[in-house]
DNA sequence: GTCTATATATTGATAGAC
DNA sequence: GTCTATCAATATATAGAC
């Protein structure tokens, strides 16, 4: 509460006037969430490429900018907070699985139209699949503190996609590009 | 430091006689990770499975089973810890690392001698992409309250093994087992 | 090495003036 | 609504007897 309250600018006791508990801090947290994705993290991506695909790849580029930028601290935050929340908090863990939902459900309605792919793939359950590799790529980026470890779950992924029949445009291969080559791993 | 007193049964301040401090202790219990991981989780799926890919599923099983028997609690350690520690803390960053490079380097080990997948498909960087799958289904499977989540990027990841030409054992298939249909979701 | 007791620091929350 | 001051609770760590 402290630091929140100083990296707001305000006084320690301010807070209270708005959070009733450090729990309903975090509850207002999470629901700030819900609404923060589409504006900030998903229409960017959005706006950067109209094909389903590379849609996909332009999002995990978001991430894994933001995270260069804070130099592999960080990640997620709703990531971490999944983890570090506890299970007995049982409405803050349930906000936590509706901006999981958000974000699948945003990731599904891209790839429903895509008309590349078997129509046997299930678009919800890849768009899942999406959010499991981001979420393990960036734990493990933020353990070795380089991106390494989230390009390679990337790459993976993408040699997944184009197996399933939609390869990725080039622009978004940022790991095969020459620029690549002064990564670390 | 209280509850971990209370848990081993012993005084709050005799835990200071084996660890000079909070810090120390969570470096103890990451070294002890490095130790545990063989015996407790890889010789398990070892035992289970002598094909490459379906020890790769049995170990799956078997986080599946822990998470399953503390009612989708808890999860992997590891990874909760790996986004719970701070990024200031270098000495327990390192260490996270180095049990998932563990982690890695022994599934890997499975996989190399696999004949059936293609040669270019870089063995170590496919047994990390097993790890990313597992902590992100993990960690939405904790924040869902039930296995869904997990079971859905199990189920995508086999898809992806089989594409490579390395069709898992029926006998792992469990989320397509009569058994399954149990599950919600 | 373990116990009881307690010191010290930090954190969560409140009170009342302005 | 914000500020200063401060309370109360919790948590980390230490001391000294046994």
């Amino acid at each position: 509460m402290a630091t929140i309250a100083r990296e707001a600018g305000v006084n320690p006791g301010s807070l209270y006037h708005f959070f009733e508990s450090k729990d309903h801090l975090l509850l207002g947290v999470l629901e700030f969430g819900l609404g923060y994705l589409g504006p900030a993290v998903m229409e960017p991506a959005e706006a950067r490429a109209a094909d389903p695909v590379d849609r996909v790849f332009a999002l995990l580029q978001g991430y894994r900018d933001h995270m260069e930028r804070e130099h592999c601290c960080m990640g997620c935050p709703i990531g971490n907070l999944a983890l570090e929340i506890s299970d007995h908090n049982a409405k803050a863990r349930a906000l936590v699985h509706e901006n999981f939902e958000n974000w699948v459900a945003r990731v599904a309605s891209w790839l429903e139209p895509d008309t590349r792919m078997p129509t046997t793939v299930d678009r919800r359950r890849l768009a899942r699949f999406v959010l499991t590799v981001m979420e393990g790529g960036l734990m493990q980026a933020r353990a070795a503190g380089h991106l390494g470890p989230f390009d390679e779950a990337v790459d993976v992924l993408r040699d997944y996609f184009m197996r399933l029949g939609t390869p990725a445009n080039a622009k978004t291969h940022r790991h095969t590009s020459p620029r690549a080559k002064r990564r670390r791993r």
